[in-house]
RNA sequence: CGGGGCGUAGCGUAGUGGCUAGCGCGCCUGCUUUGGGAGCAGGAGACCGGGAGUUCGAAUCUCCCCGCCCCGACCA
């Protein structure tokens, strides 16, 4: 049983300075956690029941699907991380550390190589597998931007799972296993979440969702059908395009458009030159990049940006992606600024890819490769030639859903969870093998599973609070039941007292408010701020034989005879 | 890492060169009070983020450093 005159916690009544979502804000004021350091937090007994309590059903969960659960240790070697190259390629994110004879060690950002040697050294054949082995643990990451309290920090606590399988049909079945289980798990924690494809990009692997917790304060930013339920990261929005359908385009036709260096300028000059109602999504744009020292040319409508990231996560392999400087322009002689166009592109030696939107044959008003000189009626497939289509161009709210073409709603998210099929990555760089049935040796196949732990702490508050504070569903709170006594004499202290034995008898867990120096309402917003699911009163209605119950979520109030007031409690509370 | 803001007691804050750094919450003592963050009286708690400088005099001005928050870049 806790208890207010004993347990270790302070309610602010004011919102803390440094505090800006709401998430932060409540959990500081209710005395769940402490600032520490920027994105490092301590938890109190509060947050720390809480805490344990998701970890528990995340765990039970994990049992549930035949998981097993190891533990890693924080404090890691370098040699691991060296084999799959992470110790350079995690760059500043990962904390790095020497001990006292100089040897270097990190704090565990992510535990793919630890899991992976861990199987190595115990399995050797095919009958072994599948196996899928899970953690709950503390990572360290140096983010540059810790932000938004424990939404995202640069120490917290994540379930990781990596499952291992012989050949791809077996990692499918891992990864629906996986994904069944954290459907279950997310219900539990009564979580809203939208399962949302992601491009699995330099990590390889064929197959990658994310469980995205819809709040305005998260930072992912992500594409919903609200009609077919359609989810996918922007990154991994697919363009829905019809074939071009009109008549067969006129000749290419050159023409004068000086100082035009722009979309507008140029549809303002089509229009006074054509009168045609031109659009700048009839305009052609050639964004210009050097995508590892090579450059190419995305072709996207003249309406629309370049996504940076949507076109990185789309061109895998691609280390480092920039926009074309002065400098890349003085290398390719033929290319003039702002009047680029893709007929000659193969004479420069640009690789040209395109939005989906420009169809084969259909025609743009695009640059003639000509200081101050358009072109219009340039066409795909007869005047100009692409690598491929790729998914670069901005997404935006009303693009059409690929699935039901209805206009689809852009929203923010929280991430809590990513499943992904990893494949032979780890797998390859640490020689993880087994021997199949023909005594032939096999690279074995992975998954990658992650939630975060204390994120979901922030991420439930995010999505339950009101204005009066916490508000938990019931499974995750740190207690069912917030008994709050009042009144002057013993009676209803004791009355309560015994009242929380009962029900604690009859396996509710109890928060008992017994302090007897605090005032009525102290101790009403005290229990509303803190967010327990359920609170009883005991004090005036005590004079009738009765106690009072109230539902935080639905602010609902009842008052229940004494007599029978276990069993009702009982019903109310493991009803919810 | 770029841009912006902030750092005064556990929390929220006032104080822009001049008395002993003020107030509210919280905390301690006593009395009163007990159904919506009670009242009165008394009290403890601050090297004003750190260092250097300017000045007769610095929380206040200058420089450097550190920390924190927000936007962006970044985020297996």
């Amino acid at each position: 049983m806790l208890r207010m005159s004993t347990l270790l916690l302070r309610t602010l009544r004011d919102d803390p300075a440094d505090a800006e979502v709401a998430s932060h804000r409540l959990l500081v004021r209710a005395g769940y956690v402490r600032r520490i350091a920027a994105g490092v937090y301590s938890w109190l007994p509060l947050g720390y029941i809480t805490l344990r309590n998701i970890e528990r059903i995340i765990r039970e969960e994990m049992d549930e699907a035949g998981f097993q659960e190891v533990h890693f240790p924080s404090l890691l070697p370098r040699e691991p991380y060296e084999s799959t190259n992470r110790w350079e390629e995690y760059g500043p994110n990962l904390f790095r550390l020497k001990d006292r004879r100089g040897n270097d060690y990190l704090l565990g950002p992510t535990h793919e190589e630890m899991f992976t040697l861990m199987v190595k050294g115990e399995y050797s054949s095919y009958k072994d597998l599948p196996l899928s082995i899970y953690q709950i643990q503390t990572k360290f990451r140096d983010e540059a931007r810790p932000r938004s309290g424990i939404i995202r920090g640069r120490e917290f606590v994540m379930k990781d799972s990596y499952s291992f399988d012989l050949d791809d049909a077996g990692l499918a079945v891992s990864y629906e296993k996986h994904r069944n289980a954290y459907i279950k798990t997310f219900e539990r924690l009564h979580m809203k979440y939208n399962i949302v494809s992601a491009v699995s990009g330099a990590m390889g692997g064929s197959r990658s969702e994310e469980f995205l917790a819809p709040c305005p304060t998260g930072e992912d930013t992500y594409v919903l059908c609200e009609k077919c339920g359609y989810a996918a990261n922007v990154e991994a929005m697919i363009t829905k395009v019809d074939a071009y359908a009109g008549a067969e385009p006129a000749a290419m036709e050159i023409f004068d458009s000086p100082s035009t260096p722009t979309i507008d300028s140029l549809v303002t000059l089509l229009n006074e030159k054509f009168g045609e109602g031109y659009q700048a999504s009839d305009t052609l744009k050639n964004v210009l990049l050097m995508a590892d020292g090579k450059a190419i040319s995305i072709l996207v409508p003249g309406d629309r940006e370049v996504d940076l990231k949507r076109l990185e996560a789309n061109l895998p392999g691609v280390l480092e992606l920039r926009l074309f400087e002065d400098a890349d322009f003085a290398k390719h002689p033929g290319l003039v600024k702002g009047y680029v166009g893709p007929q000659d592109a193969a004479k420069f030696g640009i690789t040209v890819y395109a939005d989906p939107r420009v169809v084969l044959g259909s025609h743009w008003v695009t640059g003639a490769n000509e200081r101050d000189k358009h072109v219009r009626f340039v066409t795909h497939g007869r005047d100009f030639t692409i690598e491929k289509f790729i998914e670069a161009a901005e997404v935006r709210a009303g693009d059409l859903c690929p699935n039901c073409s209805t206009p689809v709603v852009i929203d923010r998210a929280i991430e809590i969870g990513h499943i992904f099929q990893l494949g032979r990555k780890y797998a390859e760089a640490l020689d993880l093998t087994v021997l199949d049935k023909d005594g032939k040796s096999q690279v074995v196949t992975m998954g990658s599973y992650g939630i975060g732990v204390s994120r979901a702490v922030a991420a439930i508050a995010e999505q339950t609070y009101d204005e009066l504070g916490l508000n938990w569903p019931r499974e995750v709170a740190p207690a069912d039941v917030h008994i709050v006594a009042t009144g002057k004499d013993d009676l209803p202290f004791n009355t309560a007292e015994q009242l929380a034995k009962e029900l604690e008898a009859a396996g509710l867990r109890i928060m008992l408010d017994d302090r007897r120096d605090a005032s009525p309402g102290v101790k009403f917003k005290d229990a509303e701020l803190i967010g327990i699911p359920f609170i009883v009163i005991v004090g005036k209605a005590l004079a009738d034989g009765k106690i009072e119950l109230r539902v935080r979520r639905t602010g609902d109030k009842s008052e229940v005879l004494l007599e029978s007031a276990v069993a009702q409690i009982v019903s109310v509370v493991t009803a919810n």
